[in-house]
DNA sequence: CGAGAAAGCCGAATTTATTG
DNA sequence: CAATAAATTCGGCTTTCTCG
């Protein structure tokens, strides 16, 4: 720090403060200290010794004391015209303050996946927009595993992220609270044939047209578990895609099988009944639907509102 | 290591009384 | 009405200790 500045500090920022302007201002606006002291609820040698030491570390004299009160001096009008703009930009700095702890209005920033978008977001927007019609979403797509996108968390591009997983110790900065388990499931188009069994075997269906996963990555790992556990050859794939949308698209052909979690299950059917779910226990789960945020960081309102608009959603979606 | 609570001390602010 | 003096109260800074 150079020394000017630390001489400024010691003399001026240090010893002029927001009490003593505020007692300044009071005082040229009644015209008197002794009115002044009334307004300010304070004595009047209060208020005296106030201005005396403002004048004593400014070394200029801001009033002119006369028999019948006070006159700010050239000195005095100008230290109360720049003392009426330090106390109007403190009042828009509360407001400002007031503004951004106002969860009615402002912005929340959230990473989510494709099909959880889907599935999730909503009924949780709708739930939001009810009680908050001011708020704005934004929805990043995330595509890639949440090991890696919790990158974007790390560096507060998003405030949070619903995704599938749970953390392990490493990850202490993080925190992860469970929404809801579900099963992965067997569905297909409710023309295929097979939809209307009461009874299926995964066994029967290999040769058909499967829509699979990428096999590195989550979901396509256990669907492979699932076939290898009951001795099964794995089926081949005729589209390896995360999309779900294709999925959608494909399966109101009628011609293809895929695995995909319980809860997606209303969305495929939201607009029209387009596909059944087989009666085929896969006896595996899906990694767990959790939401992701950093442990030491301060959410918004907005954000704290938001959670628990997905927290209400994810309950009625899982009952 | 940092945050929070408790204790003790110093200085500053405030009040009453008084004077110019 | 403002300034000063003396007395008293009050606030805050620092130190110390504990806890996670």
């Amino acid at each position: 720090m150079s020394p000017s500045i630390e001489h400024w500090e010691a003399r001026i920022g240090r010893r002029v403060r927001l009490r003593d302007l505020h007692v300044l201002l009071t005082v040229a606006q009644s015209g008197s200290m002794a009115r002044a002291a009334q307004r300010l609820a304070l004595s009047q040698p209060a208020v005296s010794k106030a201005i005396a030491d403002l004048e004593q570390t400014l070394g200029v004299r801001l009033l002119d004391r006369g028999p019948r009160g006070v006159e700010p001096t050239l000195y005095g009008s100008a230290l109360v015209r720049r003392g009426l703009a330090v106390f109007d930009e403190l009042r828009q700095g509360v407001d400002e303050i007031a503004f951004m702890a106002d969860p009615t209005t402002g912005e929340v920033r959230i990473g989510c996946n494709e099909s959880l978008s889907a599935a999730l977001l909503p009924a949780v927007i709708a739930r939001l927009s009810e009680q908050s019609p001011g708020v704005t979403v934004h929805v990043a797509q995330m595509s890639r595993p949440i090991t890696v996108e919790i990158r974007e968390l790390r560096e507060r591009n998003v405030d949070l992220i619903i995704g599938r997983g749970v953390f392990s110790i490493p990850e202490d900065d993080l925190i992860s609270e469970i929404l809801f388990e579900e099963p992965l499931i067997v569905v297909a188009s409710i023309r295929s044939p097979w939809a209307r069994r009461r009874k299926v075997e995964l066994a029967q269906l290999v040769r058909e047209k499967w829509i699979l996963y990428p096999r590195d990555e989550a979901p396509g790992v256990l669907v492979q578990q699932a076939f290898r556990d009951r001795g099964l050859e794995l089926p081949r794939a005729s589209v390896e895609t995360m999309s779900f949308h294709l999925r959608d698209m494909l399966l109101t052909t009628g011609e293809y099988f895929t695995v995909i979690p319980a809860c997606m299950m209303h969305v495929l059917n939201a607009k029209r009944p387009t596909v059944n779910s087989l009666p085929i226990d896969l006896g595996i789960q899906t990694r767990p639907v959790a939401i992701f945020t950093l442990k030491n960081r301060t959410l918004s309102p907005v954000a704290e509102l938001f959670i628990n608009c997905v927290r209400a959603a994810a309950q009625s979606i899982v009952s």
